[in-house]
DNA sequence: GCTGGCATTGAAAACGATTACATTTTTTCT
DNA sequence: AGAAAAAATGTAATCGTTTTCAATGCCAGC
């Protein structure tokens, strides 16, 4: 038996309810506070939080729902959300979809019965299309991928033109045949594709995209087996940094000269790609920024419901390192 | 104002404990059960999950505290608590304290409020050395870092045997001036510092040893200073995956050859380690596993409190690179 | 010495669920 | 068919808070 409220009431000789006022900054005496916070230190009590925010209504909770907290994109994002979230006195309830739909609705349906405040999502292209924002009951902020559109608010990187950088990068350091392999559950994946496609088209030039799961073992055994067929690609692009990462291994494996036979560039600037010779070519996402705006956007929503759909979209900033090199 | 059980109830013409029994799945007739279930799907009925926990006085939620999420090591200990947790019915509440003693306390201040099952810990050693577990009101297993002399369970590497392992194998590939850097907040630092210098000893070699924030700009700093030094050790040993990427950056930035000039060996086998040549030498640790194993180790503490207390020592695996060649 | 106003305080009603207990209905057995 | 046992259902108490509302005490003003 914990001890609750009625015993420290009991204790300092009041009621209940100016235990609560001394707890939550009400009206007392001075006499009579110094007496409770003296019961209060003597029992080691400690509030009951699912009673407050039962009888308040007010969860002071968020979710932060991702595809895989294993992918430093989203764990330097959700730290970002994180530290907003508590200077604002909020909790943040962390989750994993692994991409998976069914995982996505099942988390939604925990917030709502959480009574969460609200609700930061990188959902499924699937969740995306077909979700009912408005019939969750608390406002949602998309990040990294778009949701239904323009039905909420959501930080974005501008990934079409961050992957047409790329395309022009690899076109200008003298890459003609220049192949993108992309995720194929997120709508960035498909972004990102577009971009690519664009820029190579205004380029008169074929694109060859393949989509994966992703994952890292995923694109590596697909980049494995496409550097094994006639007419493989002088440079690739891989569309984030778990796709780069297996690509890099496919490579390594086969013995393949970066950027000698195979040029390389992708997104996210994880850290080891400036420790893999030669470097690694990648857009650098504004990771801590995408947390600390998609946080504030949330707040600022749950303190004016009314006000209008806002979407932010953050440019990326190519970092040029070695894995494309001007062809030799 | 969402739905409660008393609109489902009334929704379906009875009373609000068979509702509750349809939920729970008590004894309740065939056809009261299919009215309620149409009830509640009609209404959108979602528990609120706040009542709930109040009433039955149970959390079904663990917190998992946590020094720092974007240590890959945690984040792959925090997937396997979560996937075991989940399929038990329970939620975690993942928090990072920074190092920081006092998010420490915060945290597990927040988690008696939260009325958590249990918790699982990766404290610093001010923390594990003065926390009074048994007057926390929760059970605690420990991992990565040792607590309180005996005082709670545990999920540990066998830290001292696998740094000398460490030291043995640059012996035998014929280094001999063999530094040091560990973290300077945990017991795990310290724990593979004795294992570092007993195998020193024994070998009768002086060891050279420094410790710093367990950050990757710490160590980078550090190393940098030591590389400049006079006499500086031709290997060196890091003492986790943050730490040896730090030292790794230093290593490029002073253009020292690996290992011809220094060799290097550490801790965790993150993903860049194999990529950043010429291949890091590290001691892979079970992480799953440690995750694994902690979650278990909770649960089978909250099943039966009063069991013996345990401590799990795994063994860490050896992962031979080229940053450890034999010297030439 | 009242009266009205103000600041404190306490009693009691919520918040939304579960559950012990009482009551009703159904089944089973003779 | 009737009684006893078993099953289903409802009533109301309860979990630990916050908050409304009423009551109390104190002081100033007359």
């Amino acid at each position: 038996m914990t001890t609750s409220i009625k015993d420290v009431a009991l204790l300092a000789g009041v009621s209940v309810a100016t235990v609560s006022r001394v707890l939550g900054n009400g009206p007392v005496s001075a006499a009579l506070r110094a007496k409770v916070e003296a019961a209060v230190a003597q029992s080691g009590y400690r509030p009951n939080l699912s009673a407050r925010r039962l009888r308040s209504q007010a969860s002071r909770t968020i979710g932060l729902i991702v595809s895989d907290i294993r992918n430093p994109f989203f764990t330097s994002v959700s730290r970002a959300v994180e530290d907003v979230a508590y200077r604002a006195g909020m909790r943040v309830i962390l989750c994993n979809t692994d991409e998976n739909p069914d995982k996505e609705a099942m988390y939604l349906r925990l917030m709502q019965e959480e009574r969460v405040s609200g609700v930061i999502f990188a959902a499924t292209r699937a969740t995306a299309d077909s979700l009912d924002v408005a019939g969750l009951g608390f406002p949602v902020v998309m990040i990294d991928r778009a949701g239904p559109a323009a039905r909420c608010d959501a930080v974005l990187l501008d990934n079409r033109t961050a992957a047409a950088q790329l395309v022009e990068h690899l076109l200008g350091r003298g890459y003609r045949r220049i192949g993108g392999l992309f995720g194929n559950t997120s709508s960035t994946g498909a972004e990102r594709h577009a971009g690519f496609a664009e820029a190579m088209e205004r380029a008169g030039l074929p694109a060859a995209a393949r989509f994966v799961a992703p994952s890292a073992e995923a694109a590596q055994a697909e980049a494995a087996k496409w550097l094994g067929d006639a007419g493989a690609p002088e440079a690739l692009i891989a569309s984030n940094g778990l796709l780069l990462l297996g690509v890099v291994k496919a490579v390594r494996e086969a013995g393949v000269a970066v950027p000698g036979r195979l040029a390389l560039a992708g997104f996210d600037n994880d850290s080891w790609t400036e420790l893999a010779d030669p470097g690694m070519t990648v857009i650098e996402q504004p990771v801590d920024e995408i947390g600390r705006a998609a946080m504030e956007m949330l707040l600022e929503r749950l303190e004016r419901p009314e006000r209008p759909l806002r979407k932010v979209v953050l440019a990326g900033r190519l970092v040029e390192r070695g894995s494309s090199q001007p062809r030799g």
